[in-house]
DNA sequence: TTGCGTGCAAAGGTTTTGCATGGCA
DNA sequence: TGCCATGCAAAACCTTTGCACGCAA
């Protein structure tokens, strides 16, 4: 998947911050930054290219549904069926969680019969706070 | 609550307009563009602050998930107590669900209870199809 | 009259596009 | 060599802000 096109130095240093990441969701800004800092710097433009590339491959899930107007992007292991579940994104510390249980058949079920509605998993983000960050305050 | 401050000809055909489509969100420029067609422009300055202040009094809700980082609003009648359930919205028509009903208590608990992740509606919104764009094709 | 509402212009921020250059295979 | 990736600059978008003027109460 991520093979595609070619294999230069800042499409891996990119993808390894995302896979470094891979509990959260990260900004393009948040990628140009960490490049800048850990020594080499690469175009935002290149970013954001390479991010629809992994989009549209599926090597990563797109959020579109961030506060500021700005995409959040997430890498995404191979089998998750990021596309069958719904995902919990933490306000707070940006960590995804997976909705992956039995219980998500019958949310799925539920708004089916009940509303009529054939519900998109793909960009239908809940919002919260994790445990962790409760927590903290 | 959308009496507060002083009443004029463009917040009227505002409110109007939001009133009118209240079963689905519409976003600055819907407004923008109905207002200019219907003969009596209005500054999409003067929208976006009205829309702010409809925001904070809780007459409309602001929905920031929208694709190419554009808001979208909505009036609520008073009554419904949008920050306690989630809503569905059809990516086809816009049309907004809300999802009142003594299953979404179920989602809250489970999702508090075995995921460990307190809900927080205001923002969370399920994309999919209504039934009526789905027989449309 | 006083304070809020309005419009214009400009700025802010994120993302996209065009074009020439550079580099992988 | 041939196509793809990159960087720069500029544009496109949506939204916000500053300022002067206008209008509701």
């Amino acid at each position: 998947m991520a093979g595609r096109g070619y294999e230069t130095a800042s499409r891996r240093r990119i993808l390894d911050f995302l896979k470094s990441n891979e509990s959260r969701a990260v900004t393009a800004a948040d990628i140009a930054d960490y490049l800048k800092e850990s020594g080499s710097e690469v175009n935002i433009t290149t970013i954001y290219r390479y991010l629809d590339k992994l989009a549209h491959e599926g090597t990563v899930m797109k959020y579109v549904s961030e506060k500021g107007g700005r995409a959040a992007y997430q890498y995404v292991e191979r089998g998750h069926r990021c596309k069958e579940h719904l995902h919990l994104k933490c306000v707070c510390c940006g960590s995804i969680f997976h909705l992956e249980c039995d219980f998500m058949n019958e949310i799925y079920m539920h708004i089916r019969e009940e509303h009529k509605f054939e519900l998109q998993c793909q960009n239908s983000v809940l919002y919260g706070t994790c445990s962790r960050c409760r927590e903290k305050g």
